[in-house]
DNA sequence: TCCATATTTGCTATTATATGTCAAATGCTG
DNA sequence: CAGCATTTGACATATAATAGCAAATATGGA
């Protein structure tokens, strides 16, 4: 039974999980409530929160995004533009959903589907490999660029 | 029409592109044709040529995996350890197959199928994105590391 | 076969993302 | 509110990959 994620209940869960809550770690949670639509990655995350406390370190916004995604507040995503890419993880989602990702704009747009669940019991049984995850990505062209290519 | 992948034929399609054909590349290609079943990253390319050609430069190997995933001989592959890896790409296959990793020994395997295609379709209606390429990845235990845990 | 030249190589320096170190600062529990 | 383990920020470091450049070389044409 998971609590809805609003700011309260994460620094709760923060605390549950024996971190503090710091005004730093407050900052960047702010941050992704701002953007719970964005994939940013750490740098935009440092951009971001500079402006509302321009003291913070790098290092603490790695470090932070480490923690939230470690208990679950984030999802940690690898779009293969060299940089990892955090977003918001919805509660509602018993196996998370795809992106779409332009390979001119750079924009992801997600995509749910759940036909994966099936395949990796076929997938399983077939090659003797124990799934546990997935991941399943599709490069394209959003319908802005498509339009102006 | 595409010709069956020997050490003639790429060297023969490295001139097709004006590009030369070098020793080092000779090693380099050499080198996965002895690997066909293996994703090296450029890091152990570089150590297994070393072994026929200590001569040569780690920067080499890069621009040389940079053209052979150019011109089509290659993969190029993020499995999420932070280094690219290549494989041999087999001309067999009108779409590329999937990977199963290993998330204990890294041990990548490799899984073939279709249906994306007609999910292609379905996504490209639904969200406006005209796909070009996708990448599936599942992470799990191998048959082997499943069997110690 | 040899020449001319544009390509390629190897070395080194550099970029970019991310992590490690450590003294100083600080949230939190009692 | 006091003590202390955690956290922060600045800086150094690690690692993958790329850039720059002089020297070496593959290749098409004489």
């Amino acid at each position: 039974m998971e609590e809805i994620k609003t700011f309260e209940n994460i620094c709760n869960l923060l605390r549950n999980h024996s971190y503090k809550v710091t005004p730093q770690r407050q900052t960047i949670l702010q941050t992704f409530l701002e953007h719970v639509d964005r994939h940013l990655s750490a740098e935009e995350v440092y951009m971001l929160v500079k402006h509302q406390n321009p003291e913070i370190g790098l290092a603490t916004v790695y470090r932070s995004l480490d923690i939230l995604a470690e208990i679950g507040v984030l999802l940690k995503n690898d779009f293969g533009d060299g940089r990892s890419r955090y977003e918001f993880s919805r509660k509602d989602e018993h196996h998370h959903h795809h992106h779409l990702i332009c390979l001119r704009c750079g924009d992801v747009s997600e995509f749910d589907d759940d036909w994966l669940e099936s395949l990796e019991t076929v997938i399983t049984k077939r090659n003797h490999f124990k799934i546990v995850d997935h991941d399943l990505k599709f490069y394209g062209y959003c319908h802005k660029c498509e339009e102006t290519l």
